[in-house]
DNA sequence: AGCACGCCGACT
DNA sequence: GTCGGCGTGCTC
């Protein structure tokens, strides 16, 4: 019996599959794409069930369009996790399978690694070369192609130009043609390419605990900064890859840089793929393609890479799992290195996370027993831990945010010769402009923000919407001229150090300095040939580079980050200031942190600086479960805007109901709000934010989708524009 | 989300 | 007289 109605996922907001006719002599697979009309527009979608039977009216269905794909796109444990993936994140199955795919083959091309070969007609072949003295480009092209077929890259490679092979394919000369290129088997190949170090007894022994099972696992393997996590990473591959299976690599957005790819490809002899944002749609599906026909060996990604199929795939690395970039900040709002654990587990494969610094769900993990916990406590070599200390600034004067022992401690590190680094997670001038006179502050007309001032560019800026002006020369209230700046940002910084050190040279790395392309690499080359000794920079400058010669870090400003509204916030702190922590000094020249607060006493800072990372863990975590949060317990967060603030409030009271009246919603649950989001105002749209909390993920998920469809067909929702985050990373 | 239909204001 | 504003409804 043969199917006569395919039921597709379309790439539309909508909580619905569509049923199709399938047209006679077409044979649509699940799993596989189809082009279907749909309205008046022609779209791509993913046939999920193949069946006779239909809930819509038999003569209503239209017939298929095309049929794209003669084999499913994903094996069965992809598919599954992808269909786990929309539900628990609530985004429509169509959209989600559309963002898992490389967008060519959202448009429709073909899944096939077909590339384009050049040959020479029979024209061609008789044609005298003599013929083409003044032609010298088509002379080469026809002299290159006698020696055989040549594939388009190829002969792009050679110098050859797309208009030369034009000109000859309208003479009849050559001709061009689409083809499967023949595939190798980089497995028979397989080889160790460079001398491997010696390993310590950690090391071994982390490498020796994922190895003894090839199965499910998931080892979070904790080890600071200098203590060799690639090299166990490397030694975790050898065995997958010899054994002929493929390996994927998970990188945060900023991870990718050549040197860890040079690293991976330098060990092994087997084909490296990378996947990172700034590729185009056919890179994008030539990395995707060569996972799923086996022609790659590793793939090392960003995110986005953690939904490429494998042929063979026979382990997951995630490296810096703490890192914020895994979660998704739109559309789909997924968590990479979650949906990587459950990859491996729905694979069977082992998945190590690493970290210096772990995540505190992931520290809770490793604690209940879930995950394995493998630690790494050697730095390789003779490499010490930087000496760290906290600079109490409360009543002292501070320049441009800078108290006289730091400055102090600066001049001693410039002048032994080294490199200073400070970091002040502020861009600009000043963070506001206020009137001497009468306190009037500079406000954004379209959000609830005040502007942050520029001197570079004489401007006040507002750095949630695009607004910028120029700056007033009055007070806009009592007209006063004495308008100061209020606050230090990384401009300012920049500045006022070029006065306190003019006989050092200062750089300042920031989203205003970097914005040319390729400025970021200019300046990091420049500053490890020594050309600047005063490094500034927001949180850009912490994230994969290391350099050999700073020896003095300061967190010039901590306090906002111990007392955010955000409870993630001292995490990250810690996270940021072990991570420079480990930068600071190499072998050879010890390392140095320093943090200024008003708040030393602080039991978190006090934890972190004297007892160290997992002592800190433990008692945010701590903290975290009497003020039940996660990982505690699982929250959802609805945001919503519109032009006025009562449509935004008034549709998340409605929200709020919807959930309240369920039968799921118990002592156990807890909706707070509707609130104005952190940031009230943006853009000039009002913004209202309601979080959901359940004591476990089943009932957050089981609350969430029952309440989904009745939040839809709320009036209300559409006047306003929201969206519903589970998980949220960031409750902004 | 797109895209069309549909009913009210300022303009070639 | 029309062009076009965005409310409402539908898409197998």
């Amino acid at each position: 019996m043969t199917a006569t109605i395919a039921r597709v996922a379309l790439p539309v907001p909508l909580d619905k599959t569509f049923d199709y006719l399938i047209p006679s002599g077409t044979q649509p697979v699940i799993g596989g794409r189809v082009q279907v009309p749909f309205g008046r527009q022609q779209l791509t979608g993913i046939v999920i069930a193949l069946t006779d039977t239909s809930d819509f009216p038999l003569n209503q269905l239209k017939p298929i369009k095309a049929v794209l794909d003669s084999e499913p796109l994903w094996q069965p444990p992809l598919f599954q996790l992808l269909e786990w993936t929309s539900r628990y994140y609530q985004y429509p199955l169509g959209d989600t399978l559309a963002n898992a795919l490389p967008s060519a083959l959202r448009k429709g091309r073909p899944a096939n690694a077909e590339i384009r070969f050049w040959k020479l007609t029979e024209k061609g072949k008789e044609q005298p070369l003599s013929a083409l003295k003044r032609a010298p480009k088509q002379a080469r092209i026809l002299t290159l192609l006698r020696n055989g077929e040549l594939s388009h890259e190829a002969l792009l490679e050679e110098e050859v130009s797309s208009t030369t092979l034009k000109t000859l394919t309208e003479k009849g000369w050559v001709d061009s043609y689409h083809a499967v290129p023949q595939s190798q088997c980089w497995q028979d190949e397989f080889a160790i390419t460079e001398d491997k170090p010696r390993l310590n007894e950690e090391q071994a022994l982390a490498i020796a605990s994922v190895n003894a099972n090839p199965s499910y696992g998931c080892y979070l393997l904790q080890g600071v900064t200098g203590s060799g996590k690639t090299e166990v990473y490397l030694n975790l591959l050898e065995p997958v890859l010899a054994a002929g299976k493929q390996a994927l690599v998970l990188v945060p957005e900023i991870g990718l840089t050549p040197q860890t790819i040079n690293r991976f490809q330098r060990r092994f002899n087997v084909p490296l793929y990378t996947i990172h944002s700034s590729l185009n749609d056919t890179e994008r599906l030539s990395a995707w393609l060569a996972g799923r026909d086996n022609q790659a060996g590793i793939i090392i990604g960003t995110r986005s890479a953690l939904f490429t199929p494998f042929a063979n795939l026979g382990i997951i690395i995630v490296d810096e799992e703490h890192d914020a970039s895994y979660k998704q900040q739109d559309s789909l709002r997924y968590h990479a290195r979650d949906m990587a654990v459950l990859r491996a587990n729905k694979e069977n494969i082992p998945i190590v996370l690493g970290s210096a610094t772990p995540a505190l769900e992931t520290l809770h993990n490793a604690r209940t027993g879930k995950y394995h916990h493998l630690h790494l406590t050697r730095r390789a070599g003779n490499a010490q831990a930087a000496r760290h200390g906290v600079l109490d600034v409360k009543g002292l004067y501070l320049d441009a945010g800078l108290s006289a022992p730091l400055i102090a401690r600066m001049r001693q590190h410039l002048t032994a010769g080294n490199q200073v680094m400070l970091f002040l997670n502020r861009r600009g001038f000043a963070p506001a402009l206020m009137c001497h006179e009468c306190g009037w502050l500079a406000e954004c007309k379209r959000c609830d923000a005040y502007y942050t001032y520029h001197q570079q560019s004489g401007e006040l800026r507002c750095h949630h919407c695009q607004t910028q002006r120029p700056v007033m020369p009055q007070c806009q209230q009592c007209g006063s001229t004495q308008l100061q700046t209020v606050g230090v940002g990384t401009e300012q910084l920049e500045h006022q150090l070029a006065e306190l050190f003019p006989e050092f040279k200062t750089v300042r790395i920031d989203r205003d300095s970097t914005r040319r392309k390729g400025s970021l690499d200019t300046y990091l080359e420049a500053i490890r040939n020594k050309e600047y000794q005063i490094l500034i920079g927001t949180q850009m400058l912490a994230k994969g580079h290391h350099f050999p010669d700073v020896t003095l870090v300061a967190l010039v400003d901590v306090d906002s980050a111990l007392f955010s509204n955000d409870f993630r916030a001292p995490e990250r702190l810690a996270q940021l200031f072990i991570q420079v922590a480990g930068r600071a000094g190499r072998a050879s020249k010890p390392g140095e942190v320093l943090l200024q607060t008003h708040h030393p006493e602080h039991s978190l800072l006090q934890a972190l600086l004297y007892q160290g990372y997992d002592h800190f863990a433990g008692q945010a975590l701590t903290e975290r479960r009497q003020a039940m949060l996660p990982p505690y317990t699982f929250l959802a967060l609805f945001r919503a805007e519109a032009q006025q603030s009562d449509v935004t409030e008034q549709f998340l009271l409605q929200v709020r109901g919807i959930l309240e009246a369920s039968p799921l919603f118990n002592s156990q649950t807890m909706v707070m709000g509707p609130n104005p989001a952190p940031l009230s105002r943006r853009a000039g749209r009002y913004r209202w934010q309601l979080l959901l909390q359940a004591p476990d993920r089943k009932t957050l998920l089981q609350l969430l989708t029952v309440a989904r469809p009745a939040i839809q067909l709320l009036p209300l929702a559409r006047k306003v524009r929201w969206s519903l985050d589970v998980e949220p990373q960031d409750l902004g």
